[in-house]
DNA sequence: ATGGCGGCTAGGAGCCGA
C-alpha cells in the first residue's frame, strides 16, 4: 500500500497534473493540501473517473484539504474537534484499516506575527487530539504540509532560517510533541541523500539551486512504522510546466 | 534584500504563501 502527501498550491490550477501524476503514480491514498475550492467546485467527477475516492472541505481563496482513495473510505471527519478552527485544514478517514490524518498546518508568516501564535495553538490543538486519535486507531498515519522543517538538515541553508519562521525551536518543538506521541517521521527512518527537500521558492531559482526545505511529511505510527519499507520525495512534478511550489512524499507499507 | 514568483480576488493592486 502507498500512501502520499503533496500541496498543490490551488486544485483548480493543479488538477491536470495531479491525474498526470496518479496515472505515472498510482498510489493507494492522496492526501492534497490547498486546494483554494469550495466544496461546490471540487472536481470530484474528474478524480472518480481517475479511480479514486474523494474526501474534501474546503474554503474560498485560502486552504482546503482532500483525501483521495482507491480503496472505500469511512467514518470522514472534517477539521479538529477540540478546535474551534473557520480555516479548512484537516481531513481524515479510514482506509483499509488505517486512520489517514490530513493536515495543511498554519504557515506562521513570521514570528512575530499574530499568524505565528495560531499555528502554535493549532499545533497544541492537533497533538492532543492526535493523542486520542492515536489510542482509538493504533494505526494512524499523519500526513501533509506541516510547515515546519524539524531538523538542519532539512533546511538548505541553516544559518539563514536560523530562528526564522518554519525553522523556530517553537515550531520544532511542536514537531518533537508530536513525534513523542510515539510517531515516526517514516522519510528519516531510511538512508536518505543529503539536502532532499519537498518545497522549493518559486523565486531566485529555487528549484534549479535547490535552496529548498523539508516540510511534507508522513508521521506514522509504530504499527505502520514496522510495515513501512520505504518513504521518497518524488522531484519530479516540481519540473514541469506551471508547478506546484511543493512536491509528493510517498510512503510504502507492507 | 521590507524584493523576487505564483495564485487568489478583482476587475486595482494587494494579500498570502513559505
Amino acid at each position: 500500500m502507498k500512501i502520499s502527501t503533496w500541496n498543490v498550491n490551488s486544485l483548480k490550477v493543479r488538477l491536470p497534473q495531479v491525474l498526470q501524476w496518479l496515472a505515472d503514480n498510482p498510489v493507494d491514498v492522496l492526501c492534497l493540501q490547498e486546494t483554494k475550492l469550495t466544496d461546490d467546485k471540487f472536481p470530484a467527477a474528474e478524480l472518480e473517473a481517475a479511480g479514486y475516492q474523494v474526501a474534501f472541505t474546503g474554503q474560498k481563496t485560502y486552504n482546503g484539504v482532500a483525501i483521495l482513495s482507491r480503496l472505500p473510505m469511512t467514518d470522514v471527519v472534517k477539521n479538529n474537534p477540540l478546535f474551534d478552527d473557520e480555516q479548512q485544514r484537516i481531513i481524515s478517514a479510514t482506509i483499509d484499516g488505517i486512520r489517514i490524518v490530513c493536515a495543511y498546518i498554519p504557515n506562521g508568516q513570521a514570528v512575530d506575527s499574530d499568524k505565528y501564535q495560531y499555528k502554535l495553538k493549532w499545533l497544541e490543538a492537533l497533538r492532543t487530539w492526535l493523542e486520542q486519535q492515536h489510542t482509538i486507531h493504533p494505526k494512524i498515519a499523519l500526513l501533509g504540509d506541516y510547515n515546519i522543517a524539524p531538523e538542519d538538515a532539512d533546511v538548505h541553508d541553516p544559518a539563514l532560517w536560523e530562528g526564522q519562521v518554519l525553522c523556530s525551536d517553537a515550531e520544532r518543538a511542536a514537531f518533537d510533541r508530536l513525534i513523542n506521541l510515539g510517531l515516526k517521521d517514516a522519510f528519516r527512518m531510511f538512508p536518505q541523500e543529503p539536502k532532499c527537500f519537498s518545497w522549493w521558492d518559486y523565486r531566485q531559482l529555487g528549484f534549479r539551486l535547490n535552496k529548498g526545505l523539508r516540510i511534507d511529511h508522513i508521521l506514522l505510527s509504530a504499527e505502520l512504522a514496522q510495515r513501512c519499507t520505504a518513504c521518497i520525495i518524488d522531484r519530479v512534478p516540481r519540473k514541469w510546466e506551471q508547478p506546484s511550489d511543493h512536491t509528493p512524499v510517498i510512503a510504502t507499507l507492507d
